[in-house]
DNA sequence: TAGTATAATGTAATCGATTACATGCGGGAA
DNA sequence: TTCCCGCATGTAATCGATTACATTATACTA
């Protein structure tokens, strides 16, 4: 059906080797032949078969990413800085969804390898890395976004989450807010954890004291984020504005507080990590952190290639990417 | 490195050829050797070279996904729909990112050709689909999502469209509007021309009479959203609902209704395509037409998987899916 | 003119699987 | 006992490229 090198061969009147050589851009080949070969090519609609060139090569010039959820502005933001970067250098990208499952995440894992991936961007569904080994046993690298796991150390790209937080906390405070309460993730990831931290240190750097019935902890979703909304709302002293760590959890908790009646909605106010889609447009948010999530897919896209050229290289790589404060205008 | 069947014939003192058809399940072979061969594979952590077999059998067991957008909570829902209901069957997704752009959505589908995969799901970047033609020269079956292109006939699915809007609409004027604006997107998409149908027909039906200052086409983006709902409150006589015709637009739409006095806001309303995110939070909003997303996606797969297995199949075939009408409580 | 370096191309093995065809073996029928 | 059949397995070609090594043609030197 489709015509092969050979086909090409014959109709130049040259040998396969010598197509190849043309194809890849060999200088030794005389203009003249490659002339000819282009022409034959071009005639005969010849594409290569990547799949016969990978047999030889090992390379596939395709990298797995796993994250675990597809339809979600975060995760798919990211990969499109990755697939913009990864194009760049002729890869490209199959895409995984774990479905927020270590034993889903495993299985992607071994399909990647059976498909001879160059290698894996992965943005971890749990605080467990041991079956990234599998990965590189085959050598193949893999760099970690969002999340760092235990038991698996490799390059990584993450955002300053501690003073993201601390920044957003720091302005509330010396906007005048006291009574500041917070929902926060799962702190199993190193993502959720920091973002705790730096709440909290700017409360003890600014001598505020912590009240634990105002700390509220969720699962990054949407309904997590109604639920401690309204727990919080629901206590002796409501705090006045809550900062929230992450955007799913932020449109949760507006979607509870717009149910409530004006009395209620006068009082309350939010900040929150994330600056997606309409978190800007929210009723009460008042300030967000914002995560360069293209840059964070091109650099993990940079960080792999890198790898991928060089996996004698120098040790696990970490790389922290700046948020940026936005503060909302009255 | 990685071992292959060789390794695995050797140790189990087999040829390959036993070891291939352990692998494939073919029952001719005894369940002595059976056992003893699927010993050595799991002692060798032997794991399949699809590469090879691909080459061998001509099957990648990979598709394409080709969409205008990655950060784009639609088209990501519908990959969702798309990879799980594809997994089923052992096939991953390559996800392609157009943007918007027919000239690198022909680059795509020229990836797609030389990474040999078996389908492809494409959300067409534009009405011209001339350059589809290369996929169906080498027999791969196309489906089509959300869009028809031009000089291009093959499966697809799109929703009821015009019904969908058809709905909106007949429910805006049963509530009592009478002045009912437009917002709609660029007629060139089958699926924005059919919108716009439903939208056209109900106020006919209905014997309202349509006024062109109150009808605008935007390009599905926020800002184009935020632009016409200006120029729409800018008429001299502003309707009282705008229907718009896709989420973004009404993003944007509410962004502008926000940034008003309070004098402006209290007379206008929105009613929209799409419920998605915060579609269904958004002030202003009263009524949505809801698609379902991940049914797309995995009709579309299915449709996809039925044509490689049976690709001198029936005819070009159009799948048609329901909106649902939703109503805000006041 | 012979000898040698260099440039251009060809030959054929190879990557790791699949599979058509060949082979060997054991058991049942006559 | 002999013949045949079918089951279980092996042999080797094959998929479409790449590439080490071989070969030929050309040019240059002495």
């Amino acid at each position: 059906m489709a015509s092969t090198i050979k086909d090409v061969a014959k109709k130049a009147g040259v040998s396969t080797a010598t197509v190849s050589r043309v194809i890849n851009g060999d200088p030794r080949i005389s203009s003249k032949t490659r002339e000819k070969v282009l022409k034959c090519i071009h005639e005969l609609d010849y594409k290569i078969n990547n799949i016969a060139r990978s047999l030889k090569t090992s390379k596939t010039y395709t990298i797995g990413f796993i994250c675990p959820e597809l339809a979600n502005t975060f995760f798919m933001t990211v990969a499109k800085g990755v697939e913009d970067e990864l194009r760049k250098y002729g890869y490209s990208v199959i895409v995984c969804n774990s479905n927020e499952s270590v034993e889903e995440e495993k299985e992607r894992i071994k399909l990647l390898l059976e498909k001879c991936v160059d290698g894996a961007i992965i943005i971890p569904a749990s605080h467990s890395g041991a079956h990234f080994k599998a990965l590189a046993d085959q050598e193949i690298p893999v760099v970690l976004v969002d999340r760092l796991v235990e038991d698996f150390s490799t390059d990584a790209v993450l955002v300053d989450n501690i003073n993201g937080s601390y920044a957003a906390v720091e302005h509330l405070i010396n906007s005048g807010y006291r009574r500041i309460g917070y929902i926060g993730g799962d702190i199993r990831f190193t993502s959720a954890k920091e973002r705790d931290e730096g709440y909290k240190r700017a409360l003890r750097d600014y001598c505020i004291p912590m009240d634990d019935s105002i700390i509220k902890y969720g699962d990054y979703h949407i309904q997590s984020g109604y639920d401690k909304m309204k727990e919080l709302m629901e206590e002796e002293e409501p705090p006045e504005i809550v900062f929230i760590s992450n955007y799913y959890m932020h449109v949760g908790a507006t979607k509870f507080l717009i149910e409530q009646k004006e009395a209620i909605r006068r009082k309350i106010a939010i900040a929150s990590f994330d600056d997606m889609e309409l978190a800007s447009l929210l009723e009460f948010c008042k300030v967000l952190v914002s995560q360069p999530m293209l840059e964070i897919g091109s650099k993990a896209a940079n960080m792999l290639i890198q790898r991928i050229n060089d996996s004698k290289g120098h040790d696990p790589q970490i790389v922290r990417l700046k948020t940026q404060l936005i503060v909302k205008q009255e």
